[in-house]
DNA sequence: CAATTATCTGAACATACGTTCGTTTAAAAC
DNA sequence: GTTTTAAACGAACGTATGTTCAGATAATTG
């Protein structure tokens, strides 16, 4: 026995990747094997190897892709006239971007010590990256009498965690809408930065 | 060879509980095995199973020596007269246990998943027994209209996962104290409920 | 000092791991 | 319709896993 009825690269090559993603979310990078993601895609473990040079770059092909997918988003955003503006907007982008990606937002915050060094390097200067982002419409609401917030990099740092922790709770069809949901985390941040 | 001179159960069972904490913050719980933690400990990996029946209870008892500490710790507070006080009380509370152990944190935030079902529902109890804390204060504070609060539960997840997020920077002997770090949270805190 | 007990070793268990590779087969190209 | 190639199989590689246990030895007890 060998290639199957209807076996295509571009069919396997997505699934290898949704199934990598889907386990990885579910039991963890090191919990999951190359066996389990071969029975997902119902394919032999060696078959993934067409794909893949090796696990490491599934993880780190995931990890990248949600990063640069986000940083695109938020070069895309309608930019703010003023700081007030820029913020929500950086808001509600976050929220709903986190939100419809539940799994590749777990996999980003959880795997990161699974990593190679030279790979956690790439992804963390990604993640930085999109921090300056808020960073800086803290600083210029600062700067213009917008905000009060004594520690703009510390502001930075709770925002976000505030914004991704939404994630831990938040489905689709809940008590609330996402737009509810903005609405109200909207209201907490723009509060928290004296706006 | 076998019993090694000076060894001893009272020394070695909490030299394991110590090596399995730091090992399962480096790394992960299911990137660790038993033989890594028997080598930090310096004793063959047979031996650590005079101390824990596997390695499941191992992660288990970590985690809920944490949670039953934190609660411990909450219900020992200084209970606030206003639900101002007891909410600067929370604030600070959270912040100081918190970041006095990083590696318990860690543990107790991303090896959720790797409980059996049993002890995770365990675990997620004294969790939420934890928010429903910050809940009531929350809701009091609404009452008596200390507070401007949409929805008391979402305000709670938010506040602790916006507290949460300082350890993912906080270090002792960085650029601001603890001491700071808690005011300026405590600020951001304050004017997010509409206080 | 002898008997007992607590503690650890070191080997073994069956199973699983990531990865490689020769082989086989279906689909594509000519 | 034949040749070529892409894609998958399935067995094998060496190594590692969690856990058990008989045997050995140090500390403790009487």
């Amino acid at each position: 026995m060998a290639r199957t009825t209807g076996s295509h690269s571009d069919i396997t090559g997505p699934r290898v990747r949704d199934a990598a993603l889907k386990l990885f979310a579910q039991h963890g990078y090191a919990a999951v094997s190359m066996r389990q993601i071969a029975r997902e895609v119902g394919v032999q473990a060696g078959a993934l190897y067409n794909y893949t040079p090796d696990k490491q770059s599934l993880l780190f092909d995931l990890m990248q892709a949600h990063m640069t997918e986000l940083l695109a988003a938020w070069n895309d955003r309608p930019d703010g006239a003023t700081p007030i503006d820029a913020l929500e907007s950086f808001t509600r982008l976050h929220l709903r971007f986190h939100s419809e990606r539940p799994e590749e937002v777990f996999i980003a915050y959880m795997e990161l010590r699974n990593l190679t060094p030279e790979n956690f390097t790439i992804i963390e200067a990604l993640r930085r990256s999109y921090e300056d982002g808020l960073e800086a419409i803290l600083r210029a609401g600062v700067d213009n009498g917008d905000f009060e917030v004594s520690d703009p990099k510390i502001a930075t740092m709770a925002v976000i965690a505030m914004l991704t922790g939404v994630n831990t709770w938040f489905r689709e069809g809940g008590r609330l809408s996402l737009e509810e949901v903005e609405q109200i985390y909207w209201g907490m941040v723009r509060k928290a930065v004296g706006a």
